[in-house]
DNA sequence: TTGACATGATACCATAAGGTTTCATATATA
DNA sequence: TATATATGAAACCTTATGGTATCATGTCAA
C-alpha cells in the first residue's frame, strides 16, 4: 500500500533503464533482455522487482508476456513528493496539486 | 553526477523519513536519532548516505552537525521524472517543465 | 505429438546494505 | 585543565540484493 515497493524498484539503474525503454514501447521479457549485458532471468527478476513496485504491468500473450509501463507507481512517488512542497513556494503547490489530481 | 545516490538514499523508508523530519526544521545527528529505535550510529550512517545523494547538507556549529534539507537532490529525482512526460499528456508536461523550471 | 521457443522457478554465490559495538577526536564548560 | 558532550570511524554480523546456472512448464508450429 505504501510507495516502499517503488523507491525500492526505482534504486537500481537497470530498472530505471528499463522503464525508459517501455515508456517508448511495450516489450515481451526476451525483447528487454536483449538490451542488457545479463542472463533473461536476471532481466526477468528485475521486471518482478518493477511489478511489485507497479511500475509495470504484464499481459500474457501467448506464450509471451508483454510489459507495460505503469503511471501508477510513479505516480506513488510523484505523490511522496507532495510532503515537500511547504519546501518550495505555494505557486509550485498549487502546480503540483493541479497535476496530481489529472494523474488520477 | 548521476541521480544513482538520491534514488538509492530514497530506497530506505528510515531515509525517507529523514527527509520529512528535516522538511520542518534542521536537525543535528543526535536530535534526528532521537526519533528512531535504532543507535546513533545508525542514523549516522543513513545521514551520510542522504548526504551522498545530495538530499540534505550538513554545516557544523561548535561539536554539532546541522543536517538541512537539500533541494537538489529531490530536483535530480524530479527531474528523471521528465523522461515520462510523453507517457501522460501535453498539458502535464507543460505543467512539470514549469515546476521544474522554478526549482532551479 | 514432437520439437522449438518464451517464460517460470529454484538453488546457489558474492557483494552490498542496515545495524551494533567500541574506541577515537573535537568542542563546550565548570 | 578536566570532564562531559557530540560526532567520526572502524570492525564485525546478518540479511537483502543482483547475478548465474539449471531445470520445469506452457505454447506455437510442423
Amino acid at each position: 500500500m505504501t510507495a516502499q515497493a517503488a523507491f525500492r524498484a526505482l534504486a537500481d539503474p537497470t530498472r530505471r533503464d528499463i522503464l525508459m525503454m517501455l515508456a517508448h514501447q511495450d516489450m515481451t521479457i526476451a525483447e528487454v533482455a536483449e538490451n542488457f549485458d545479463m542472463t533473461r532471468a536476471a532481466v526477468k527478476k528485475h521486471l518482478s522487482v518493477l511489478s511489485d513496485g507497479n511500475l509495470i504491468t504484464v499481459r500474457p500473450e501467448g506464450r509471451a508476456r508483454i510489459n507495460t509501463l505503469n503511471p501508477q507507481g510513479l505516480k506513488q512517488v510523484f505523490d511522496w513528493f507532495g510532503y515537500f512542497d511547504a519546501f518550495w513556494d505555494d505557486r509550485l503547490s498549487r502546480l503540483r496539486a493541479s497535476i496530481e489530481k489529472d494523474m488520477q
